[in-house]
DNA sequence: TAGATTGTTAATCGATTAACAATC
DNA sequence: TAGATTGTTAATCGATTAACAATC
């Protein structure tokens, strides 16, 4: 199994090859991946070990061969369906970043229980009402990813709503834990969090530098 | 030191122990905190070991004695300033995010090269040219904290200014690498990076039990 | 006292980095 | 060939978990 640090980096790579493909390099060597993504060299040929490509002692990497690869890797044939749940200034927000990734990423449909905001296309997404879930899911056989970006106590709710839907991935953005089944997989996206985190190393860094 | 891993946590911690404390509990054991946070009693125990904080083998931890122990530490007195620089959906949305931050954090001003975005109040907060840049953060003694919601390309250009207002710490929405002097601590929040890291795992977790 | 929990050290696990033979 | 880089193993580092004496 690939680790997900890995997974993360090996997306920086792919972004930061493609820019190179684009300014007509050809072959790149580790240390020259590794100096753009912020990473040892040693780093990013274990990376690609782990994926299992290799390139040669005389050129490095093949760039556009590379980017092939980690793209055969990474990106599905068919784009990546994804429902959101909760369409308030953050949904919404997701919905017009959805946009922009297409057509990688599919957003199908929003759900949310307020009947002002449902019923309505936002940034190309149509939102339904809640009680359309089953119905309008449904019609979609394979959705594999969840957003969600309703309030706290309904975090845990709509979540097993999304997971009734068959999604495997759940993208939340509540400040509350949620509880899924093993198959599932969570990341936590907790933007206050962060910010309170970020504030708290910044400031026991700055107390540090002025000793 | 205390590492960043355990910063997170005790910031979950505390959001737990306030739910606690409104239901009446009076005392928690590591076992019990473990479980709410999802994590082993040895980790809660090594994390409040970690900041200087101590229990009793009789009843394990003081709820409100140990909130206001973690707040001392992760609270500055006077709260967060913040500056936003990128007032599109996912800058706005952030806005009207800190509004229901306060008196924790306190966002001072929203930057935007964009006329139309510019002079007015977005979320209650007030929103500037990038010109007025350097007149409206000389009002502001101590800005802590720099949001980053600007396109790609735009986003080094927009973290450099956000650092010469003082910011030591910068939470970056934009799928690119910034370069930052060694005093100050960037956090990246790359949403395409995750929801693309999420859906990788969650299919190849998919495929490994279909086997 | 007997039993459970804490604080802390030792053991384990995983991820990163260093080192180096093999290769071009 | 000489020099640089790769692929991979060994060493290091950091974080998590287990273990247990001290405590209540």
């Amino acid at each position: 199994m690939v680790p997900s640090k890995s997974i993360e980096r090996l997306i920086a790579y792919r972004s930061l090859l493609k820019k190179r493909d684009h300014e007509g390099q050809e072959y790149i060597f580790s240390h020259q991946l590794g100096e753009l993504s912020g990473h040892t060299a040693a780093q990013v040929r274990r990376d690609l070990m782990a994926v299992g490509y290799s390139g040669n002692s005389k050129n490095g990497y093949h760039i556009q061969d590379l980017l092939s690869f980690i793209k055969q890797l990474l990106e599905p044939t068919e784009g990546i369906s994804v429902i959101l749940s909760g369409v308030g200034n953050l949904g919404r927000a997701i919905l017009s970043y959805f946009a922009t990734l297409r057509p990688l990423f599919n957003i199908i449909a929003g759900f949310d229980v307020d009947p002002q905001k449902t019923d309505r296309v936002i940034h190309g997404c149509r939102i339904y009402s809640i009680s359309d879930f089953s119905t309008i899911t449904q019609q979609h056989p394979s959705i594999q990813l969840g957003i969600l970006t309703v309030p706290a106590p309904e975090a845990q709710a709509a979540a097993d709503l999304l997971i009734s839907a068959g999604v495997c991935g759940l993208i939340n953005f509540s400040p509350v834990r949620i509880k899924t089944p093993e198959h599932v997989y969570v990341e936590h996206m907790d933007m206050a969090l962060t910010f309170e985190k970020v504030a708290f190393i910044a400031r026991e860094k700055t107390k540090r530098s002025e000793l």
